[in-house]
DNA sequence: CGGTTTTGACCTGCGC
DNA sequence: GCGCAGGTCAAAACCG
């Protein structure tokens, strides 16, 4: 069962700063817009051009002291949330039992979940929009069919990278590819190689709608730990990745949690409980925003919007 | 040398 | 029953 508090999968979380005020900056502005050189000395005219500029440095150096220390305080509150979300996931349900090899086919064009209507996100190497199957929708149909939790992760990567990896802090080992019909890129088969009883499969197909997006499909649930919670902790989130992100995209701000990683199973009663704390809706709020900064294409998009925003404002 | 990847062949379910 | 398409197998190649 899903949570009230995740099902906002659409969740829109407005982080943006708005427009940067500059409130002496548009009498700056008209100022000089409205000078008539013809009438001023280019002596004066040079100093007061110096000033505005020297005051928007100021300004600007401020903003950017203000930025920094917004952005430690989201760095400090990332682990304490990661780990709240890896005590909450490993307490979702595990107990979907197998599916029969018949009718896998049938049933799977019934599970998956459209691509079209769903954005996705990036981050460096491990981020995702994550469809869980073992959603509202699923649970009805438990009663009727036992099936694994088949979970849909979408991945960026470079459009030029033509390898099916995604990496997810397990270990993998491909079977097969085949080339689907509607789909020109290949499709890739893996099995987890951690354990020989791991009965999770995962398949990795570039989306057909955009091909800088890999979807790799989970089905089953994994029988074992993470191989390393340090290796997941210290390797793959620490390029970028983290279980929780955030993403701007065309359609908006979006947020993606990774339901992959699974951690040491606490008592369901805490994981709740935080869940439900306006703490943890805070430390949430926090996560996301501490995604976003730690991502350097968000960074560099950040840094271009406010370069356009400071452009805006003629004062020259 | 053992584990992984590649890739063509084979198996199975589904629609007609 | 047949053809199609997705999924899996398994031998060979590859790699550290």
């Amino acid at each position: 069962m899903k949570p009230a508090w995740i099902d906002r999968s659409s969740l829109s979380l407005d982080l943006s700063v708005g427009p940067l005020s500059f409130p002496d900056q548009a009498p700056i502005a008209k100022r000089a817009h409205h000078t008539n050189p013809m009438h001023v000395q280019g002596s004066s005219l040079k100093k007061d051009e110096t000033e505005d500029l020297e005051a928007k440095l100021s300004r600007m150096s401020e903003e950017n002291k203000k930025l920094s220390e917004l952005l430690g305080a989201m760095c400090t509150n990332y682990s304490t949330l990661r780990s709240q979300f890896f005590d909450f996931m490993s307490t979702s349900p595990k107990e979907l039992g197998s599916i029969s090899p018949s009718r896998k086919r049938k049933r799977e064009s019934l599970e998956t979940v459209g691509f079209n209507d769903k954005t996705y996100e990036r981050t460096d190497s491990f981020s995702n929009r994550v469809e869980s199957l073992s959603s509202e929708d699923s649970c009805k149909r438990l009663g009727e069919d036992t099936k694994p939790k088949i979970t849909k992760v979408y991945v960026k990567t470079d459009p030029s990278d033509s390898s099916l990896v995604v990496k997810d802090g397990f270990q993998w080992r491909k079977y097969g590819q085949k080339v689907t019909r509607d789909n020109p890129s290949p499709r890739a088969y893996f099995r987890c190689s951690f354990a020989p009883s791991c009965p999770v499969k995962k398949k990795v197909q570039k989306s057909a709608e955009d091909r800088s997006v890999l979807v790799a499909t989970y089905e089953g649930e994994h029988n074992h730990g993470h191989p390393s919670q340090n290796e997941v902790t210290h390797g793959a989130y620490h390029n970028g990745s983290v279980p929780c992100s955030v993403s701007i995209n065309s359609s908006g701000p979006t947020i993606t949690l990774d339901l992959t990683k699974q951690g040491p199973r606490p008592p369901v009663g805490r994981a709740s409980r935080d869940i439900e704390s306006p703490e943890f809706q805070r430390l949430l709020v926090e996560q996301m925003a501490s995604s976003l900064t730690k991502d350097p294409n968000f960074t560099a998009a950040l840094v271009t919007a406010i370069s356009g925003r400071i452009l805006q404002h003629p004062s020259a």
